[in-house]
DNA sequence: CCTAGACCCTGTACGC
DNA sequence: TGCGTACAGGGTCTAG
């Protein structure tokens, strides 16, 4: 469900409720994910969290010990529970805190994962991913260079996260109408110009998001169980057969590698 | 190495 | 109301 805007607004409400705080111990309802629930999490025991933070789509929450490696994958959420709230049959795992609340982690479809490491920077898929989109590694050199060598059409290089990081099917689809470039075109085929037209519209649709709270669809909410109010903003997404807010033509839509992908031909070349 | 495709799973929306 | 189908924000694994 979430891509990098809906995460790093998790991870900063996070933060600001959970940095300093202590967890008691962890309690796992379901141990149905896609990966089982590592060990070491099912032995927290007074644990203060020293830090949390974003990489990719990954939370990362650092403890005294260790650190737990968060992926929501489509339909994860973490709330914040009180001690009586009642659980239902997809919460799978409770943080149970040192100031009276849980944070709980509720996932439908299984798809999202609870791992640990000890060194997260050394983990093989932290390690293989691509830059930042919001970071300074994240230049019109470094994509102009990597997409010389790849022969992927643009949406699916971009939701590649070994060469960019944290780029979801939303904002693939969002920052192409911004960019004025296919989903469908060759990567190749991009001069340096559209390149650095595509850097650009990427770090504004992301940052946008994220001043916004957000895409909200069926499922993604804050901790607090708010919307985001950035699917109001959005171009071409879930938009088939609606004007373009730009010319009025009607929004196309095509499956590109097993994903709905939405653009104006009017606008996008 | 690269790329395409299948797969994991449940809930919801919609047409008949 | 009930049933079948399509579709959903993601990552991983395999095969070619």
């Amino acid at each position: 469900m979430p891509e990098l805007p809906e995460v790093e607004n998790i991870c900063r409400s996070l933060e600001k409720y959970f940095v300093g705080k202590t967890i008691i111990f962890a309690k796992v309802r379901n141990n149905n994910l896609k990966f089982p629930i590592s060990k070491e999490i099912f032995n927290i025991r007074n644990q203060k969290i020293l830090s949390i933070n974003r990489r990719s789509k990954y939370l990362i929450m650092k403890l005294n010990q260790g650190s737990i490696i968060i992926h929501l994958g489509m339909s994860g959420t973490l709330r914040i529970v009180s001690l009586k709230t009642s659980y239902y049959k997809h919460d799978h795992i409770d943080l149970v805190m040192n100031n009276k609340t849980i944070l709980r982690y509720t996932d439908p479809r299984k798809f999202g994962s609870w791992r640990w490491s000890d060194n997260p920077d050394m983990c093989e898929y932290i390690k293989k991913l691509g830059p930042e989109p919001l970071s300074t590694n994240f230049s019109v050199d470094y994509l102009f260079q990597k997409t010389r060598s790849s022969n992927l059409g643009v949406k699916p290089f971009l939701m590649n996260t070994k060469f960019v990081a944290g780029i979801g099917n939303i904002y693939a689809n969002e920052s192409l109408f911004l960019a004025g470039i296919l989903p469908f075109r060759k990567i190749l085929t991009l001069n340096w110009t559209e390149t650095q037209k595509l850097v650009e519209s990427i770090v504004i649709v992301l940052q946008c998001s994220i001043n916004n709270g957000g895409t909200s669809l069926q499922d993604f909410c804050h901790l607090d169980g708010k919307k985001g109010n950035f699917s109001k903003l959005l171009n071409v997404y879930g938009r088939t057969g609606k004007s373009c807010n730009q010319c009025g033509r009607f929004i196309e839509r095509i499956i590109l590698q097993q994903r709905s992908t939405f653009f104006c031909r009017n606008c996008q070349i």
